[in-house]
DNA sequence: TTGTGTTTTATTGCCTCC
DNA sequence: GGAGGCAATAAAACACAA
């Protein structure tokens, strides 16, 4: 027990005494300092109620009218004795005098119900708990400031729940993205590797039509058979393939797909076949698979999803490639 | 019992609003 | 200019481990 406190209940059988100490364990003597005040400087230690007139607050203490205290009402005429250590204690200038539980209770209600303080209900609380107005207002003061303080913790607790959500996302994404890349540059060396075994190939079938002196200004149409268009379209497809992958493993941030003509020259702008415009960035993903489809693709082709498309080695004979992202369309390739 | 950390009460100075 | 709010701070009261 801190020196020089001084505890108001000279009776430590009432039945204050034992709420409080019910409430607090050892400090269940509470000193009663702010709630009581000797007038007289003379009144007994006797168990008699010193009633509305002897009960004082701060406020009788500094002038007050000594009205009634609805909040001590409650509490039994016996409760409490005065002595000669509380007119000490209320002699000591400076010292600070705790607020009982029932007062801090009866203030947190009023907190809850509303956190700031208007005049009257200052003056009506500071009349109930026999307190000054000023006290009341401190308590507030106090309160809010304590309040702030766990808030702003929530608010930190959220926020800290949030970024780690969000990095964790981040982090996933990244080795999804990476190892996407990793797997794009692997069948881009494909294509490439296959695009040079065409070039010989037709190198050397240009030869045998030169010994030929066939003409060679034919249109490609007339000059080929099916069979021939078939491959010169996918040399074409996989030269555009290429370029459009290159460069979106290269350019992360480049709009995808919307610049289909500098990756195909023979795609320009006005072209029936030109699909891909400066600005379809705002196409939701079903409506850029359909156009993709109309412009690339045979009617009634379905991109395969994810879940069928075998990674693990690179297609043969298919140039079609898809990667559904669910809710965000950082990647999409279709080639 | 004592040292130390925490909580509570109260003060001070500054700012805003009427 | 006065009242009231807020942030920073002091200091008493309190809790608790050693």
């Amino acid at each position: 027990m801190a020196g020089g406190r001084v505890y108001g209940g000279g009776n430590g059988s009432s039945s204050l005494s034992v709420l409080l100490q019910n409430q607090r364990g050892s400090s269940g003597s509470e000193p009663l300092d702010s709630l009581f005040f000797s007038g007289s400087c003379n009144s007994s230690t006797s168990s008699s109620f010193l009633g509305s007139r002897s009960m004082m607050s701060f406020e009788d203490f500094h002038g007050g009218n000594g009205s009634n205290k609805s909040f001590f009402r409650s509490f039994g005429s016996d409760e409490i004795g005065l002595d000669d250590d509380l007119d000490e204690y209320f002699h000591q200038p400076g010292k600070k005098r705790r607020l009982t539980v029932d007062q801090v209770q009866f203030l947190e209600k009023s907190f809850e119900v509303e956190n700031k303080l208007e005049p009257e209900r200052k003056v009506q609380l500071a009349k109930d708990l026999g307190l000054q107005p000023r006290q009341v207002a401190i308590w507030f003061q106090n309160r809010r400031a304590r309040w702030k303080t766990k808030q702003m913790e929530k608010d930190y607790d959220v926020l800290q729940a949030s970024y780690n959500s969000l990095k964790a996302d981040y982090e996933s994404l990244r080795k999804e993205t990476d190892k996407l890349k990793a797997e794009v540059l692997v069948l881009s060396d494909e294509l490439l590797k296959r695009e040079k075994e065409k070039e010989s190939n037709s190198e050397l079938s240009d030869n045998s039509n030169k010994l030929s002196e066939e003409p060679v200004e034919k249109p490609l149409a007339e000059s080929a058979s099916e069979g021939e268009v078939s491959k010169v379209s996918t040399v074409l497809c996989h030269q555009e393939d290429i370029s459009s992958v290159k460069s979106d493993i290269f350019d992360s941030d480049s709009p995808r797909l919307t610049d289909g003509v500098h990756s195909n020259p023979l795609m320009e702008p006005g072209d029936s076949s030109y699909a891909f415009e400066a600005d379809q960035s705002d196409l939701s993903q079903d409506e850029e698979d359909k156009l993709i489809s109309r412009s690339f693709l045979p009617s009634g082709y379905v991109f395969p999803k994810l879940e069928d498309v075998d990674y693990s080695d690179p297609p043969e004979s298919s140039c079609n490639f898809e990667y559904p992202v669910e809710d965000h369309a950082f990647w999409s390739w279709s080639y």
